[in-house]
DNA sequence: CATATGACCTTGG
DNA sequence: GCCAAGGCCATAT
């Protein structure tokens, strides 16, 4: 199944996720090399649970615009996330909209694909290494 | 088989 | 900055 390898690429970055940042659903995808696929990295997170072993960090993911999605009203999820995210010593505000948001800015987390290790192998095998830090966006 | 929905993204007004 | 519309793929009904 291909879907497998999917959630194991999922988990593998969304690991690599360094504390103190934050990523986008459509960026996890585009680093696994299925930029379309940014629902489903949501699905394959919601598939985990709490006590997973190794744990991922599910709450270092966020929506493009770094805000957190409120998945409903009175679900605990979106409150959780934050929890977790200051925990870390992340700032997450609260817009007019009653949204929280996580300034992308100071905290977002972006590396280009291909610099990241995904757990899996690809099709096109890069050649390994060239890490380099993303862009500061000052 | 068709419709609706989802821890979404991008573009345009 | 916010709201609306179109697109995307898989799963559920």
């Amino acid at each position: 199944m291909d879907g497998d390898w999917f959630h194991t690429a999922v988990y593998h970055v969304v690991r690599q996720i360094p504390p103190q940042r934050v990523t986008s659903y459509g960026h996890v995808a585009k680093l696994i090399g299925k930029p379309a696929y940014s629902r489903h990295v949501g699905q394959a997170l919601k598939f985990l649970s709490p006590d997973a072993h190794p744990p991922v960090p599910w709450h270092r993911v966020v929506s493009s615009t770094g805000a957190i999605s409120s998945r409903g009203p009175g679900t605990d999820g979106a409150t959780r996330q934050r929890d977790a995210l200051v925990a870390e010593g992340v700032d997450v505000v609260t817009t007019r909209s009653g949204e929280l948001k996580i300034d992308l800015r100071e905290y977002g987390w972006f590396p280009a694909p291909g610099t990241v290790d995904i757990g899996v192998e690809r099709d096109e095998e890069e050649g390994s290494g060239g890490e380099r830090d993303e862009q500061g966006a000052d």
